[in-house]
DNA sequence: GTCACTGCAAAAGGTTTGCAACGGA
DNA sequence: TCCGTTGCAAACCTTTTGCAGTGAC
């Protein structure tokens, strides 16, 4: 019940079949495909990490045609409320993103190295039940993040955080 | 178990009691009570809903004698990590703010209105043992705020959306 | 008297927007 | 051809910073 339902690491996701899936579910949604999306995709595919818009700007511009920063923003954007890449929430100023795939996720973020799992089912449907019942609220949905030092980082020990 | 402990509606909350306590916790920490922070506080003690900072400059510059800004942001930033307020997440750019008390709080935030319930008790504990035992994460905290829509609302209909 | 706090103004990000040109479907 | 998409540059907005003066303890 409070088992998380399936957990895996977005570490090494397979790169080409998430560009892939993403690229298909576009065009099914009367999307075009272009050439700097498609860059984009794989760039956002290739981090373990989260990343910051301006981070993806900066690393698309090792590229032949990098895009515009307008173009990041955009594609983020889109991306996001397509459910394909979430946003971390971190103590800084700028949003974090990191791929993902559309369903109902949340994700575990290691405060040293910034890896993520992303894990289903947060066994939160008594406590929301209960707090629709006391507080009269039609719950709508919520936002779960959960910070921790992965087993690399407690091994190593270093002590810089990124949450 | 999932229940919350403990349930409050942040509308209408003793605004001196609050004041008060606050400023006894801040002289018994070594800070020192200035007239800046004092309006201030009061001003973010008539909040019921989520506040930015800059709303809270502008509000407070309806006073005789108002702050600047960068008091505004700095006395927002130690209350925060005093726990004298919560940062709510919102989907725009700016932080949003609400006065709380230490502890281990969440938020029930209504996407119309943006009255904030406050809780205690989220009943994670099973899901992040759990996650611990697959991940091997030592796990150190979480966010977790819930949406949803309050009585009032529901009532009326409204659906532009605050989060 | 000391040093935390304040205000000002400028700078520093991060993100959005307008608009003309481009190029998938 | 049509219209979604792009790039550029400027604008915008929120937040941070340096520094000299102020005032709580």
């Amino acid at each position: 019940m409070t088992n998380p339902d399936r957990v895996s690491k977005t570490v090494r996701m397979n790169l080409e079949a998430w560009v892939n899936t993403v690229c298909a579910a576009w065009q099914a949604t009367h999307h075009r495909l272009t050439g700097p999306r498609i860059r984009l995709l794989r760039h956002i595919a290739n981090y373990t990490t989260p990343f910051s818009a301006e981070q993806l700007y900066a690393d698309s511009h090792q590229d032949d045609m990098p895009p515009g920063r307008a173009t990041v923003y955009r594609t983020l954007e889109q991306l996001h409320s397509a459910g394909w890449v979430a946003r971390i929430h971190t103590t800084g100023t700028e949003t974090g993103y990191i791929a993902s795939w559309p369903g109902h996720l949340h994700h575990l973020v290691c405060t040293d190295c910034g890896s993520v799992i992303t894990f289903e089912g947060c066994g939160l449907g008594d406590l929301l039940t209960n707090l629709s019942y006391q507080t009269s609220f039609a719950i709508e949905g919520h936002l779960l993040q959960i910070y921790g030092r992965c087993a690399e980082c407690q091994e190593v020990g270093v002590s810089d955080s990124v949450r």
